[in-house]
DNA sequence: CCTGGTAGGTTGACAACGTCAATCTACACG
DNA sequence: CGTGTAGATTGACGTTGTCAACCTACCAGG
C-alpha cells in the first residue's frame, strides 16, 4: 500500500473492469448534474480517468454514446414499468394501469440522466435500430399494462393502442414538465401524485365504455 | 445594379434594420432545422451575415439568446392560445378548453424553433425574470381558458388550477412526444387530433363533478 | 523463444466553438 | 470642429468533437 488504497491494474493500457459500463454510468451521472448540453465526451473521459478519445473509441462518436445511453434507458424504463404492473402476473388488479403510469413518472425523476437523453433526437441517432427496438419494446410494456387492466373488465370497447397512447401522453407530460421545472412553479405536489390523480380520472372516464 | 439586387446599406458597420429581430428569427429557424444542440452562435451570425461575435454582443452569451427566444416563445404561445379561446370574448362556448389545448399543440408543431428551446433549462437561464414572467403569463392564459369553460357550468366543483394542470399535462405530453418523433411511430394521426380526443375525454370525465 | 495479429487505449493534431478584451466606425451633440 | 458613445468587428484564448497514427498487452502457431 505504498501507492494508495485504490485498486490499480498493473496494466496502464487496459482499463480495470468494464470501461463500456463505466462510461455509460459516468455519462448518466454527468447529464443528471449538468444537463445533456453541458456534457462533453472529454468530461466523461475525465470522470472515468481515461484519455479524452476513449469514449469516441468505444461508441464511435458523441451521438453513439448518447444513443447507447438512451437505449439502455428504454430497457430500464420497460423493466421498471413491468415490475410495477405485475409483481404477481396471475393476480389481476384494477390498479395495474395506474401503477404502470406512476412507475413511468417515478423512473423519469429517479433516472434523469437516462430519461433526459431518451427524447433528444438532436443529440443521438434516432434511426439507430437498437434504439428504435428498445423504444418499441418499452411501449409494448405499456400496452401490456393496459391489456392487463382491460382483462379485469375495464373499458372493454376501447381500442388497446388508443387507450395506451392516452395514458402515455399523460405520464410523459407530467414527467417532462416536472424535469423542466415547470411543474414545481405551479403546484408543489410530487409528480407521482399528479400522475396518479390524472390516471385515476382517466380510468374512471373510460370505466364502462 | 452593378453589384446585386439585394438591399445593401451604405454603412458596413450598422446592420440594415433590426439585428435583434433578425438574430432571433435566424436562431428559431436554425433550431427548427438542426435542433437546439446543433445551433451555434457563429452559425446564427453566419445566417444573418454579421460577424461571429455579434450575437453574443446583443444577448450577452449563448444562453442569453436562447433565453430571449424562449421568452418570446411563451408570449407567442400565450397569444395563440388566447385567440383560439376567445375569438369573441362575450360568446361563451363549451369548446373553449378543447380549442385552447389544440392551439397549444398546434403552436408546438408550427413553431418548433421556439417550442423546443422553451423547456431546455440546460441551454438557457431558467431563473431569468422575463423568462419566468412570460411562462407564468402563458400559464395564466390556460387558466383563463378553463375559467371560461367553467363559466358555462362545466365541472363546477373542481379546483381551477388542478383542472388547468390536467389539461396542460395532456397537451404538453402530446406536443413533446410528437416533436421527438415518438408519436409517429405508434400512430399516424396528427398531434392535434390526438390532443382533441384526449381533451374531449377529459372534459366529459369532469362534466358534472 | 519469437513472430505476427489484434483488441483496447493513447497521442497529437485540426477545425469549429463560446467568450472576452481591444478596436473601429458612424452618428449625435456641443 | 471635436468628442462621446452605441453598434459591430477583430483577434485571441481555451475547450470541444473527431480523426489518423501509434503504442502496448495479450494470444496463437511454429
Amino acid at each position: 500500500m505504498t501507492e494508495s488504497s485504490a485498486v490499480v491494474s498493473r496494466n496502464p493500457t487496459y482499463f480495470p473492469g468494464d470501461l463500456h459500463r463505466a462510461l455509460l454510468d459516468a455519462a448518466a451521472l454527468a447529464i443528471e448534474e449538468m444537463g445533456p448540453a453541458g456534457v462533453s465526451l472529454r468530461e466523461v473521459a475525465r470522470r472515468v480517468g481515461v484519455s479524452h478519445a476513449a469514449p469516441a473509441h468505444h461508441f464511435g462518436d458523441k451521438a453513439g454514446l448518447f444513443t447507447a445511453l438512451a437505449t439502455e434507458g428504454f430497457e430500464l424504463l420497460g423493466d421498471a414499468v413491468r415490475s410495477a404492473v405485475a409483481p404477481d402476473p396471475h393476480a389481476l388488479r384494477r390498479e395495474s394501469l395506474i401503477d404502470a403510469g406512476v412507475a413511468y413518472v417515478h423512473f423519469a425523476t429517479t433516472h434523469r440522466g437516462h430519461f433526459e437523453i431518451m427524447w433528444r433526437g438532436d443529440l443521438l441517432r434516432n434511426d439507430d435500430p437498437d434504439y428504435l427496438l428498445a423504444g418499441a419494446a418499452a411501449f409494448d410494456v405499456l400496452v401490456e399494462a393496459v391489456r392487463a387492466h382491460q382483462a379485469t373488465g375495464w373499458a372493454p370497447g376501447q381500442d388497446l393502442v388508443d387507450v395506451t397512447l392516452s395514458a402515455w401522453v399523460m405520464v410523459h407530460g407530467v414527467a417532462t414538465l416536472h424535469n423542466s421545472g415547470a411543474l414545481a412553479v405551479v403546484r408543489d405536489r410530487s409528480p407521482e401524485e399528479v400522475a396518479r390523480g390524472l390516471l385515476r380520472m382517466h380510468t374512471r372516464a373510460l370505466e364502462s365504455t
